[in-house]
DNA sequence: CATGAATGAGGGTTCATTCAT
DNA sequence: AATGAATGAACCCTCATTCAT
């Protein structure tokens, strides 16, 4: 009775399934459909074409992932502790599903640039926490003022994505989460020496 | 006096517009053939297949940005300065090939997972040299001891990548060298005061 | 009422057909699709590439072909009568069907090796027929004892081919079936006088 | 001052190496030039095309091949004797000649039906040795009177070549002249005893 | 709602042949 | 005579999507 219902979520799950294990180009919709045990043609009924399922499937999946960033965040006092656990809490997420990790941070990028630029829509929100911690260090008198907001996000964001694709490339062989508060340290402190 | 360019040269060039202009998925062979002025199995004469012209661009087009990158950081005197001309050089050298900018940040991103293992193989000289900075800062004393030479890399690679990146799918409507001198300035020194 | 026949013999007939027109290697898949009234990729249902519809076809053929042989020798009394029905069935089926009989004899000879394999694979059934009415004659005492049957089988099979051959590059203009007597006085007595 | 000369003979006993190593298919015009040591384009100095070489070679090959049997056979007395060393020869000369008997026996049959039109062009006069053979022996009152000239042909024949190509088949790995007189014996005297 | 058989467009690669040198 | 770089036509197969049941 309940099991035949959420045929929208069995199709989410078995896609990140399949490409996790099949790679972007190996992951035909038969294959999803075969997983998700519904025939070829009940995809189409929840989703408007195969990029559909990629885009809701990141806008599903990303949806939780920073919905949980912003929860762990508000609760910290400040810019600074909220850094470390938007990166705590970014890492330990993809450390806690493999699958997912090997989709976002490599499947996915093979997708045509239209496809990116829809899933850069979903990303907004997450780059607009960063924002918000950003802003708010710099109204604390923790960070720089009249740092670049836009350089100072892409820094941010493009530290943590370089550092997860690196793991996921190495096999996710060791634990990311224990460098959370090293990249933390370099993005806050810089190289040089800490005063 | 005219097609004097030997074929190798004028096909990877071909392969670099025709990528650009058309993106990555509809970049048949046939039609970097019709650019560069040859016949279809003339590529295969110089070939051996699609994903050799890929490679093969990659690694002429990275080969020269790379040693500019080299030629320049090493007359250089601190590494601090260093990693500066790096930034510098970096964001220059793709300002000035619109085309190959386009190519390396976006379009050679949706290969596969063996090309991009190839492109990775290349990329590995660049990140010696960034390694090559940060030892030579450490020594100094200018950087901090005891930095995670992996992580360390990371963050700089993936602040100059992501700076990079968002700038080609901003159409590259800013002055990207502009931004060098921040992006140093972050990574050198953090988002906190400096001292 | 009118396309009722499973797709796949539809198929097969279509192979026959345009093999025979067009010849091996002007028998595109494409061509075997339009004349079985299916579109290209529908053939990939059914088999799994070229090769397949080919070595299928030809078991298929094949398969009927030696089952008749079967049936109309076994009611035969002596090895002598049986070896004169193998005969007979042999240059009749293949009267009855020109386009196969070209497809067998001619066509299908220029397959690669790969493939000829295959179809000895088939053949060894019918060789087998012969090898038991050959046993069957030296155990009546019909056929001289002794005889090495691997040479005898190959003098029957060679010559039967080598007639058929003859037979269809001289496009079937004369009554085969009329030298089935002939043939088979040749095969059991030789060149010399029926003493 | 001599090796430069007969391009024609080098071409075409690299043809035969070429294709008895690497089948029909494999076998480039390319392969050919470069085992017979002379540029591509040399080929076509000496051959108007690629199947020019084919029948160039079955010509060179078969037409010593039938000379030498024309050679043996005139000197024998009778009819028989004369089959006999007509079927020694053939099995003596392609057995010398491994490679020629692949050529022969497997390669050239994938050939198409135009090629083994000329092909059985220059079989004709190995047919008519065979006819001769076959009117003398009737002549004789050896054989019997009122045999079919061409089913008789086209039994020894038939035999002869599916003799043969199964002992290619097989890898060569038996020695068949010693088969010529039970070959010989089951052409004159059929299946039956020998009075 | 669900099925799954059928569709058909699209592209990398080989190789016989040519011809300027 | 000889070269060999250049040509370009030709084809099998995959797979996202549809639609009759």
């Amino acid at each position: 009775m309940k099991n035949s219902k959420p045929k929208y979520k069995q199709i989410i799950e078995a896609a990140v399934e399949v490409i996790a294990e099949n790679g972007y180009h190996s992951s035909q919709v038969s294959k999803i459909a075969k997983k998700a045990g519904v025939a070829d043609g009940t995809i189409y009924l929840y989703f408007k074409n195969k990029e559909d399922i990629l885009v809701s499937l990141f806008q599903d999946k990303m949806g939780q992932f920073i919905e949980k960033i912003e929860q762990e965040t508000t609760s910290r006092q400040t810019a600074e502790e909220k850094l470390l656990t938007l990166i705590q809490t970014h890492f330990k997420q993809l450390a806690a599903d493999h699958h997912l990790a090997i989709v976002t941070q490599l499947e996915l990028r093979q997708s045509n640039k239209e496809l990116r630029q829809k899933i850069n829509g979903v990303l907004k929100r997450y780059l607009n926490v960063i924002d918000s911690i950003i802003e708010e260090g710099m109204e604390e008198g923790l960070f720089r003022s009249g740092l670049d907001l836009r350089l100072v996000r892409q820094m941010i964001f493009g530290t943590l994505d370089e550092t997860v694709t690196n793991w996921v490339m190495k096999d996710q062989r060791y634990n990311i989460e224990d460098q959370a508060e090293e990249v933390h340290s370099l993005i806050v402190h810089g190289l040089t020496h800490n005063r």
